[in-house]
DNA sequence: TGGGTGACCATAG
DNA sequence: ACTATGGCCACCC
């Protein structure tokens, strides 16, 4: 068992969490995993999220900015902001409106 | 062994 | 709003 596998579900876990409607950034995910690994890897374990047989809401997933910059990644462009839409996130301009009223943080909703 | 890259982040100017 | 830097860490030459 490669351990980055491990790492990818846990990331997948903390995703599946994230309310409707709500939306988070990488930075947040890596800390709550363990500052140890970086939000970049947060964004490559995102960049396998689609072969999962599991779903992962990567659309609620944005960066610190609250920027679609995974929208490529998607089947078009236009899905991850139409996702958020349907769960009544208004996107203006790739980038999601009152960024601080959606942002959910694993560190402080998930308090152990 | 080393360089380039990336769905990132923080700080500085 | 923009670029530039440095840090981050796994991947692929």
């Amino acid at each position: 068992m490669k351990q980055h596998e491990d790492f990818f579900q846990m990331v997948f876990d903390v995703v599946r969490l994230i309310p409707k409607g709500r939306v988070t950034n990488y930075g947040a995910i890596a800390k709550y995993l363990g500052a140890a690994r970086s939000s970049r890897m947060v964004g490559w374990a995102m960049n396998a999220s689609h072969a999962q047989k599991k779903k992962v809401p990567a659309h609620r997933v944005v960066n610190r900015n609250g920027e679609l910059t995974g929208k490529h990644h998607f089947a078009t462009p236009f899905l991850m902001q139409e996702l958020l839409e349907k769960e009544g996130v208004v996107v203006k301009n790739d980038k999601i409106k009152d960024f601080n009223k959606y942002f959910w943080d694993p560190t402080k909703e998930l308090e152990l």
